[in-house]
DNA sequence: CGGTTACACTTGCGCACTCAAGCACTTCGC
DNA sequence: GCGAAGTGCTTGAGTGCGCAAGTGTAACCG
């Protein structure tokens, strides 16, 4: 065995926080600026209705949303308000659980989430344009040891 | 040739973006805490402080400075901010340019940033735990594509 | 039952960051 | 030289988000 060491060097592990850090601003500035010219939603926005339309019942706690967005709840709170006041969100209550309030993606929020996704997804590819689908699937997985838990599904 | 797309399906490269965005929010929760913790530092204001040290002679413009850490120029005078006044970091003016200012770390931000980085080093390896350097590898690769150039040099 | 604890959510406050505007300075073109 | 354009930086206004505190509800426990 000539490497049974598996762990990074400190510094490696920090500069890859490091790029990390930088790469996801810049997607995220641009994410913000393709969708809000196209389709007048913010990255944010467009991660609310994605995770929405992929939940059972394109419906979610708002505490499970704030999970996968890795924001809190009341980060959940005021980004769904303006969400919720152009019909693209709707509010529910749970019947037997007072606490508890659904946010569905309404129809309207689907049509829009549709055009969106297309832009995304081309977005999505042209900044990851170098890397195949067969590389990104296991840096995916490391991703998601990182978080904890994934985005996509619970 | 069974195999010649090499570009990643829109679904999986948005899927992509999607978890490097939740694991760098979770990254960022983690250093400020612990940075915050232990020695009084941010996230950013760490960030900060590494690159000027490893920049030659401790010193950035303030607009490079704002390259390497993705943020705007005025994001930078206002982070800058606080750490001129405890004296983490100095002010410095160009003698050919006198539109240019620099900051320096000073002596002070060189000991404080020697304490961190052993912090900050220990908390990437934990973060990043269940990877090796070699998978570590590719993907650091993939974010220097994305981010254009690198966090720690230029 | 009544009290304590835990949970989902909202709200007030503050911070960090961006954008747009403005200032100081340099450089370019005539 | 001198105006025009470009660059580095700062500032005012606005936004997004976390934290802490508060509300209402549920579950547990004597």
């Amino acid at each position: 065995m000539q490497h049974p060491p598996p762990a990074p060097d400190g510094a490696g592990a920090l500069d890859f926080c490091l790029r990390l850090a930088r790469a996801q601003a810049l997607i995220v500035r641009r994410f913000d600026s393709i969708l809000g010219n196209l389709h007048g939603l913010s990255f944010g926005d467009y991660q609310l209705l994605y995770h929405l339309q992929r939940a059972p019942g394109g419906r979610l706690r708002r505490i499970d949303l704030a999970e996968r967005l890795a924001l809190t709840a009341s980060g959940i709170t005021r980004s769904l308000m303006p969400l919720e006041k152009i019909g693209l969100v709707a509010r529910q209550a749970d019947a037997r659980d007072a606490r508890v309030g659904y946010a569905v993606i309404t129809e309207a929020g689907q049509a829009l989430l549709a055009h969106a996704d297309v832009t995304a997804q081309a977005l999505g590819q042209e900044l990851l344009g170098s890397a195949s689908a067969q590389q990104l699937a296991p840096l995916s997985m490391l991703l998601a040891g990182i978080a904890g838990s994934q985005p996509a599904n619970g």
